[in-house]
DNA sequence: TTGTAGGCGTTATCAC
DNA sequence: GTGATAACGCCTACAA
């Protein structure tokens, strides 16, 4: 009934309607604009009006529509967006929380979205978000071909990518040092006389997937080490192909004295499988997981920080919205290599 | 130099102005309204017309602005918030993701924020949240009196609480079988011939956790065995106060036959410092975690399901917003004992 | 100290 | 089919 000429009233519309600045200022009996001043808090009010406004806001239970003022006031909505593949996945919500922070230090809400590895949803979210005027964007990328952001770019929004460099744009960008790292574990794995070392792998054409299996092979090479191709296993992703390239290799004729796995997810999969075996190789895995340190044998890691990396992203992001304007810069964080055991088994038949 | 009238131009401010649906007909020739059709998809246009403004959307790199259209819409934000305690935490972060399938399937962006358990940020959060109009509001509650919604509630906006109800306010609410899952671990524990169970748990004012140990007293009384107080211990919600109850009890006279922790990271504090005991009490946990079933002895636990808590909320939330005027209703999401190892040691001197 | 006029970018209404 | 005009709720600019 409130609402004047909407649709036959049916019985369950809001029996209050959402009152407006106007509505305040006629029951404070004043002007919207001295409404709008108590509201943001501008200086130059009567204290006995600034009071009426208080209490007609408090009966009324007014509350400022920030669509409307961000409309007026160009383009600050205040917000910005994250998209990445699954947020309850634990280093993308690690990430989330990283970025959360400095958001909300400045003052900034976080939108965020799950593309779930999907190129064509993550570009649907983009765009959902752009239209909704999100300041800036931190993305975790699923596609292949980012020039579609290139004019967005140019009007000024800010993108950063995070974990994955961009494709077919310049762009600030926050990786992992995803080669170092795996040079870290590969060489800790030589250095304890392994020299049949197996990789089980996620999709090796992914950014991270591609750096991590070079830096296997780099390293192999620098030590004179031939590799043998039938000892990597890719596109394990999914627990059930990883256990399944687990127990291929501990069947072989030969197999390796050690396990190199390029993720977490792939590392407890592998874990889960060599329970199986009295023979245990040496083990080393990309990403830190909760409880590594608790397993029958504690898990040698190559960690990072992902809230780190959110966090750094979000630093990057705020100083181009305050108007930064120094060259595209891509940040590097690096690993750590923590000995936990699995990964200082020697070789038995050494 | 785009910018009329704009501050001395700094040379940070972007090369391209950002084009409305006016300069999008401009360049096409048609007026602001048909824009507006093409954009919408609306039916009565030329297929000629159409496509010239395709071009010139193209051309301009045009993007609606969701603000300005939600603004003269009325209230569709197309939007809803969620506030949690910490995205990191793997239970909040199940149920944002079980949140957000929801609100992905009804076409809805979903902003995400951390109370950090503070009452006085989740009061801002919710504000801050309402005033950008998101169209409803999932909560997992970290102050004591949520009257301060009542007058929002009214004004149609539906509130979901998440894992504790509100207080001081009416409204749908969906938490876990908190008493019926701690009688079915102490069951468990009692029927494997337990007496002295002790309790390691975090604030037992919190909802909870007030329910959890409620189901831990009765379950005691109905089996006629008398509770030692010194069993229990409170407010351990950090690992290191987890940790000093565990060695405190470990170190009685007359330890405890058998454990219970009322969360995860109770629990995997607790195992924790297990660690350096030869006996090992029985042990069972509230809240299911990764990899305990791959700990030295795998972990018996009281599971549920997060993202399918998330995604109830969800499914109210929008049932709601389609004008749902059911009475307000209390959701028990069902708990399950996973039977693993640690649950099923007997007693030592039986 | 307070108020008026105009516009932010879009959609609704109604005329052509 | 297409277009002028008036909102949506607020803020900026300027006037009183």
């Amino acid at each position: 009934m409130s609402t004047p000429a909407s649709s036959i009233n049916e019985s369950n519309d809001p029996p209050f309607a959402r009152p407006t600045m106007q509505d305040v200022a006629n029951a404070a009996g004043v002007s919207l604009k001295t409404v709008s001043r108590v509201v943001n808090n501008e200086p130059r009010v009567d204290d006995r009006t600034r009071e009426r406004v208080h209490q007609a806001i408090a009966q009324l239970g007014f509350r400022r529509n920030d669509i409307a003022r961000s409309l007026r006031q160009g383009q600050a909505s205040s917000t910005i967006g994250l998209i990445i593949e699954d947020i309850a996945n634990p280093f993308y919500s690690s990430i989330a929380r990283g970025l959360e922070r400095v958001a909300q230090k400045y003052n900034y809400m976080l939108i965020i979205s799950n593309s779930e590895e999907n190129a064509l949803r993550e570009r649907e979210l983009v765009n959902a978000l752009l239209s909704r005027r999100v300041e800036g964007l931190c993305i975790v990328p699923a596609g292949s071909d980012h020039s579609y952001l290139s004019a967005e770019l140019r009007m000024g929004t800010p993108f950063i990518f995070l974990d994955r460099p961009p494709m077919q744009l310049q762009t600030d960008t926050i990786v992992l040092d995803n080669r170092g790292g795996t040079r870290q574990a590969i060489k800790h794995l030589l250095s304890y006389g392994h020299r049949r070392i197996a990789v089980i792998q996620g999709d090796p054409r992914v950014y991270t997937g591609a750096e991590r299996i070079a830096g296997y092979y780099e390293t192999l090479a620098e030590h004179g080490i031939p590799c043998d191709e039938t000892l990597i296993y890719s596109n394990c992703d999914d627990a059930r192909q990883a256990q399944q390239a687990t127990h291929t290799l501990m069947n072989l004729p030969q197999p390796p004295s050690a396990i190199f796995s390029t993720s977490n997810r792939i590392s407890i999969a592998v874990l889960r499988a060599l329970r199986s075996y009295t023979f245990q190789p040496a083990f080393v895995g990309f990403d830190d997981f909760d409880l590594a340190d608790m397993l029958p044998v504690p898990v040698t890691v190559i960690a990072h920080d992902p809230a780190e990396m959110g966090a750094r992203a979000g630093e990057i992001l705020f100083a181009r919205l305050a108007g930064s304007n120094v060259p595209v810069q891509q940040t590097i964080v690096p690993t750590q290599l923590i000995v936990r055991g699995s990964g200082e088994l020697r070789p038995s038949q050494a």
